[in-house]
DNA sequence: ATCTATTGACTACAGATGTAATCCCTGACA
DNA sequence: TGTCAGGGATTACATCTGTAGTCAATAGAT
């Protein structure tokens, strides 16, 4: 399910994964500053992820409310794993070497890291 | 530079990337078994690619030799860039969380990644 | 009871994308 | 020395995307 989500879909969705359900109206106010979107855009967006199954509408009097179906968490994998299949032969560890060299991972990140490491290779025994 | 690069043009790039040099016919013959493209199809996605300046053509006879001026590498990083802003706020340990819990990272990917860790801290000071 | 602002449904339209087809040139072959 | 196969250039066309506009119903405001 959930069709390929477009640039301009997903900051819908990162409005309705902020918080949810919402009407199209709210959503229109919360990117008003970020992108200027007229509320008929943030509507046909909206309609166009329920179409995609990205998102669900209840009624709510007269109007809808809108509540993502898929989760953040469950694209960001998807999207990871894409990204990691395509351009990495699906392993993580170029991928973080990528990210090190182009962002100069902080010495926080690093420490997080290596705990995270330290979890895997204990929970894989 | 380099505008976006679509998902089939991007299937181009990997040809090249793997190889290059090449002409129109044989970036097709690569292709033909995965997608079934014709090629039409290869020639009007590298004239595309030529137009957003990812790809150079040099005269070769009649015909033109294509090769990425993108590198993949690059291109990787950009992507993986692009990936971790938008879904992990600029963050490599949550992706690398993410990659973990779907793919189930190998102790030997563990390792590499521990290496690469112990590295950068090293580097880092 | 009437007017109006809001809402969903439907329509619009230009630019990007996927996937070719057509046109025209030229070097090789008959 | 006329024909044709293979190359690039140009054109085509349906769909998807970004960004709205129009229309009709209606819940409130007067």
């Amino acid at each position: 399910m959930a069709k390929q989500i477009t640039k301009a879909e997903f900051q819908i969705m990162d409005v309705l994964w902020a918080e949810s359900p919402l009407a199209a109206a709210t959503v229109a106010d919360r990117l008003a500053g970020e992108t200027g979107w007229s509320l008929k855009t943030v509507k046909t967006l909206l309609s166009r992820l329920v179409e995609k199954g990205a998102v669900a509408h209840e009624p709510d009097g007269r109007r809808y409310l809108y509540r993502p179906k898929v989760t953040r968490k469950a694209y960001a994998r998807r999207a990871a794993q894409h990204l990691a299949d395509q351009l990495f032969g699906g392993r993580a560890a170029p991928l973080v070497a990528h990210l090190a060299e182009s962002k100069g991972l902080t010495s926080d990140d690093l420490e997080e890291l290596e705990n995270l490491i330290g979890e895997l290779k204990r929970d894989g025994h």
